[in-house]
DNA sequence: GTCTATACGAAGATAGAC
DNA sequence: GTCTATCTTCGTATAGAC
């Protein structure tokens, strides 16, 4: 069974409102992408707005279903939070380009007052809540949401610095320090 | 003697750049704020490009300044430091609403792919060398602009975060963990 | 230096034929 | 479901009068 035409439009608009930004990306740079016509185009959405929902909900379910693989495939939640720190590492060279997909639309859509800043701000609070999750099972039950917070922190960091310098000893530099101190914070209360 | 038209249309793209970002700003919104015609605008800018050639123009004076003012204000590289990264506090509030003005403006200007990308990224570096300057001064020759990019990193990571979550709490706290962060680093290779 | 008027193109969105 | 044609609005930019 192949794709929908309506799948082909999300994935299009998914990856180009990544690269160039939501409000810079037009219709018909989507509809080019995808080879139909900008007509066709508004049989399977009427707004833009609604190709943005669509792509926060895909991008939402992607990043759900990635951690969920993790939780399976990695048996320490130590081992997980740095599986999930290096992603920095991963995806380094689409980072590099254009900075944290997560965080810019974030970012963007506060500046534009968007509709769907909650529904961006959701991505970035599954992984917050993801990590929470991570750092109660370390037996951090009580700063748990804080250590995560400072994952976050670091990684929307490393992401913004690697897209202005493009620098991957730097990228490679901190993913290590974040590592370093994930391992020291953990010593001191491993298993409560 | 009274500011001129020239800088008041600078002022308010500005600011404007920073609420709203730069794509999503219009000549119609500057001039308006500066109650100016649109006609009149073009007397003083040809394109939008040279007005925000200008306003990081202004952005890097104006940063140059006030790091030049704190060399002369604060005695000890560390305190200096610590007054960067306090700078999270004492802009809070803007910060919370629109990010910080330097790493929103880079990641735009890199979706953009916009001529202007240099000129942004030199007021991101302006701090960079500013602070690597501290840690030479503090007798860490060898790893001083890895240490100032690991402030860099924490500031803009406090930064996009403080604009997704508007969390006061997070913002002291993760202000007060690089400060011990600081000391702890700094503690081991006083005045070497 | 400031204004009004206007040209021009891009982008979002709609209508209706096939 | 897909197309072409078209409408409208907005944003950049220019011309020329005051």
């Amino acid at each position: 069974m192949r794709k929908k035409t309506r799948d082909h439009i999300v994935m299009a608009a998914d990856r180009l409102f990544y690269e160039r930004g939501y409000e810079h990306t037009s219709f018909a740079d989507i509809a080019a992408e995808v080879a139909i016509s900008r007509g066709n185009f508004y049989h399977h959405f009427k707004t833009k707005d609604e190709i943005l929902e669509a792509v926060i909900a895909v991008r939402l379910t992607d990043r759900a279903i990635m951690l969920g693989r993790w939780e399976a495939e990695v048996a320490s939640p130590l081992e997980r939070v740095m599986r999930f720190v290096k992603i920095l590492i991963v995806n380094q060279s689409k980072i590099k380009q254009h900075g944290c997909p997560v965080g810019t639309l974030c970012t963007e859509l506060s500046k534009l007052d968007h509709a769907q800043q909650d529904g961006a701000n959701g991505i970035m609070d599954l992984f917050r809540q993801w990590l929470t999750r991570q750092f109660r099972n370390m037996g951090r039950e009580r700063d748990a949401d804080d250590l995560a917070m400072h994952v976050l922190m670091r990684s929307q960091g490393i992401a913004v610095l690697a897209n202005t310098y493009r620098d991957d000893t730097f990228v490679r530099r901190e993913v290590e320090l974040a590592e370093a101190w994930l391992r020291s914070e953990l010593a001191t209360s491993t298993t409560v």
